[in-house]
DNA sequence: CAAGATTTAATCTTAAACAATTTAATACAT
DNA sequence: ATGTATTAAATTGTTTAAGATTAAATCTTG
């Protein structure tokens, strides 16, 4: 069963989800700082372009994000002015998330990231990390046995 | 070209990438925990108990990490005794990682980790969590029409 | 060989992640 | 109804991640 190429790096399959996520958010950066957002910050977005509103813990469900890491976002978001945070007349646990006018108004300016990524991706993305992700997932697509999560 | 749909969360391929690889570093972390390391200082130490010695370049290479974060996180390593930093001879700009014989001790302890993994897939990960990300995976193997990265 | 360019690692700063704990509100069982 | 359990968010402390810059060594080229 135990086997000692199991740890060999290259049969891990989550360091090309690791990896893979890394070099995503890092070509997101520069398109996302033109509208002063994180990338984590973007999701929150995305979101709440869907939505308009939405409670803490529903949005963590969305985002698998708890509220250790989502209350300090939400609250740098907030004095950025994209939404406002409030608690629930309803249950006073829980807290509202609102889109603000300032957050509604963002989504035009973010209706080309999706492309302009891909365009990213040509230009500025090393071809050697593309072809070693590639044959990082290629290698687990292809040979199931070896794979180490 | 642009479309509404593209800001929608689940058209986002980079998602479930950013997701996938949390989920798997949080199923890490109680049995990296054990042996003392974090997921990211236990992918070096996969490294190095593959090849004992590599400069930091090239493990950055491996990784696809830079000096800001490898720095910090091989000082932390070398304070636990698993490995030395060392400069070059040949060249004084290079630093030399070397496994420490607590560090090659190591590996025997973590030969279990892949299969407990696979355990703990079972055992704690929420099933709606796997459920959903399966889904998004399904997603955009079904249809690559719709997918932003 | 000397000036400028490049490479390598380190430093500084900001922002995520997340385990563990705390606080407050609500549900629920006796 | 009241004490106990549960739920929701916030707080605390540690570790990553990465852009921007710095410092030192080495390479390059005239």
């Amino acid at each position: 069963m135990k086997n000692d190429s199991d740890l060999f790096l290259d049969n891990q399959l989550c360091f090309p989800f690791y990896a893979t996520s890394r070099l995503i958010t890092r070509l997101y950066q520069p398109l996302l700082k033109k509208i002063d957002l994180t990338y984590p910050q973007y999701l929150v977005m995305l979101v709440l372009w869907e939505s308009d509103s939405i409670i803490v813990s529903q949005l963590g469900k969305r985002l698998f994000l708890n509220s250790n890491t989502l209350t300090p976002l939400l609250k740098k978001m907030e004095q950025k002015g994209l939404l406002i945070r409030k608690r629930s007349n309803e249950d006073e646990r829980t807290v509202i998330i609102e889109l603000t006018s300032k957050g509604q108004k963002l989504k035009t300016k973010a209706t080309g990231i999706p492309n302009s990524l891909k365009e990213q991706l040509n230009i500025n993305m090393p071809m050697e990390d593309i072809l070693e992700l590639k044959k990082s997932l290629w290698k687990f697509l292809g040979n199931f046995e070896t794979i180490q999560l």
